[in-house]
DNA sequence: TATAATTATGTTACCGATATCAATTATCCG
DNA sequence: CGGATAATTGATATCGGTAACATAATTATA
């Protein structure tokens, strides 16, 4: 169906005529008599212009609705005051909270967020990130893992922050900010394991290559316990219909007790799933999601799921880059964050309990790290 | 839990000691013995370069990773070619495909697009287009409905494109392409009404103004039919949990045989509901959602609801913009846009039968208009 | 009231690209 | 081989702000 078009003349048209050439800080200057350097000052610093002076440019700019032109005070100052963020998709709600805490803390410190999106492609990252750097960001933040050889040379030779967060690069730029996807699996299908399931399958996409590093963490766990391992993925995009169509396909071979799913999006498919194939959830089969967005809370019974800290990783990957600019100086900085559960009836009392028992030892295991790690500096 | 932090040395270091000053045309030139304007020609306009000195040129750049600087450039030129585009919210999945059309139409004109989101906030929005304009962006398109007076003044004084999309704005700033929303409700009631219906329910959500324009199309459908007006509504953002919470409150009071959502979201959390209390749908309870998202297909049956073209709308307001920025005119200009029906057995074979019945009526009236608006214009 | 101290404003150069025009070099053809 | 033409490169001004310094106006103080 072809869209329908009325163009049609309304009053405000007297306005819309020809492209005005927009004003500079000298129309306003000239409109109150002082020189541009005076406006200048009313923008960036008002109390070294006299109160008087104050007001009329006020009323001027006001009037004009004008607003300063900030590309000539990137170049002058050589500091844009803006971080670049590319995250691979906005289709996919796990970047809409990293988002939040990026934007909140530059926000803080003056800065601005400049938002890209990659689609989940490499090349497509590359084009962003130049186009970024075209802009001259103050710095950057990734959250994809990999990059492509000319990317790397041209974020090393770019001389500022860069932040890469969601998972730890395995060859960090500068700032890394993330989880260790692959042990969090291994604790949690462990702890499935412990609670006595024999049949646990993971759920998996493959678009996402967090993706892979879980899957990594599953097969290791189930290798380790000597169990058969039930991979099931789908090509695309993860979400509702494919932990539909997994759902099924996993029944028609080996049906699993367990599942574990790459994200809440396919978790929530399944139990939908296990609705209309009358399968009794946690009993028959207990389900964990990964994120922990919100999303959990809709079903019922509610989706058992391994919370990321999405907006914490933001917010750590932002202020380390503004600390670094601060302080003139890049270093390498590498941070992993814990994940908690989000409690949920798709998995039984006692398996919830277990799982938690397993994420908190894995924290430890990496505050021991830590403390080695800073013996190992000293 | 505190997040755990690790500062690592890696081999990276030496390269990471403090902040480099970004190279420059010159420091190309300068290595590559030519003038910055040869550079400068390279990236602008290849073929006015020497085959060598191409060649010479072409391996310092891909040498050094260098990427030029683009902020002198938008000043010489005085265009960015870049697009702003303004979105509420970035945890609202409509708006993903909105983006895409937007930036796929841009790129092939060669055009970018620098995105914000305003929190479904007139002040937020504010300053997030002013912000744009200081970019000195070539157009706009903004998806909310209204704005602030100060942000009307200035983008009536900006001199570029402005095109508002989702829904028609009462006083349209120059572009408009969006849907009906108050018609298509009353048209989706009406057909509702005529299926037998006759406790239709509206379950919107107060975040979004969008959700009063098909409130009060419902409201108007209702009101004609004699029918008793049943609208709940939550503050916040509309989702899977609003639609299972006004689902409890609906029955509690005068259970409808009929909801239509304001979104998706608040659908799929009604059918949820459904299910658990044990609720037969389509046969006790008609569901239609609206928008048409993906999350559509995830249920059994699969959601009912009213699709928007919202990759087109995105594709028709970039084209539009570019448009008058190659013919350097800026002219009003309105699209409405038609809704189609997104099958799903969430509501009977003879009620969507009927709502593509009515809203093809609606189309119809809508290609009047066109030819009365062409007739009076002409 | 004169002079110093302070406040307010102006002047000039510069950020790093591109537009425009000028100069140089290479190529062609009789 | 010489001059014309085309291809290539260079020189200079400019875009619209801000930094840094200079000057003018005001106020404070002796």
């Amino acid at each position: 169906m072809l869209p329908i078009s009325i163009i049609r003349r309304t009053s405000l048209l007297e306005i819309y005529t020809s492209m005005i050439k927009r004003p500079k800080l000298q129309d306003i200057a000239k409109q109150v008599g002082v020189t541009k350097m005076t406006v200048s000052r009313f923008f960036n610093d008002p109390n070294s212009v006299a109160l008087k002076t104050r007001e009329r440019i006020s009323e001027v700019i006001e009037e004009m609705g004008f607003i300063p032109n900030r590309v000539p005070a990137i170049m002058s100052k050589s500091s844009s005051k803006c971080i670049g963020l590319v995250i691979p998709s906005f289709s996919n709600l796990v970047f809409a909270e990293v988002i939040d805490g990026v934007e909140e803390t530059a926000v803080k410190y003056g800065y601005s967020v400049l938002l890209m999106h990659s689609g989940y492609d490499v090349h497509q990252e590359e084009q962003k990130i130049a186009e970024l750097i075209s802009y001259q960001v103050d710095g950057l933040i990734l959250s994809e893992p990999e990059h492509t050889p000319l990317t790397m040379k041209r974020l090393l030779k770019a001389g500022i922050p860069i932040a890469e967060i969601m998972s730890l690069p395995k060859v960090p730029l500068g700032i890394a900010c993330g989880i260790e996807h692959q042990q969090v699996a291994t604790e949690t299908t462990l702890a499935l394991i412990e609670s006595g399931r024999r049949h646990i399958a993971y759920f998996g996409a493959r678009m996402d290559k967090r993706t892979y590093e879980r899957q990594e963490g599953y097969l290791n766990a189930v290798k380790q316990a000597g169990l058969q391992s039930l991979v099931y993925d789908e090509i695309g995009r993860s979400n509702f219909t494919t932990g539909h169509l997994l759902l099924k396909r996993a029944m028609q071979h080996t049906p699993p007790d367990a599942i574990i799913c790459t994200n809440d999006d396919v978790a929530m498919g399944v139990l939908m799933g296990c609705q209309e194939l009358k399968l009794k959830v946690p009993d028959d089969l207990s389900i964990i999601g990964y994120n922990g967005l919100n999303v959990c809370e809709a079903s019922t019974p509610k989706l058992c799921s391994i919370a990321t800290p999405r907006r914490m990783m933001g917010q750590l990957a932002m202020e380390k880059i503004i600390a670094q600019l601060e302080a003139g100086m890049l270093q390498h900085d590498l941070t992993y964050l814990s994940v908690t559960l989000r409690a949920g009836g798709t998995a039984t009392a006692a398996e919830q309990q277990k799982i938690k028992e397993h994420l908190d030892k894995l924290n430890l295991v990496m505050q021991q790290n830590l403390s080695e790690a800073r013996l190992g500096v000293a």
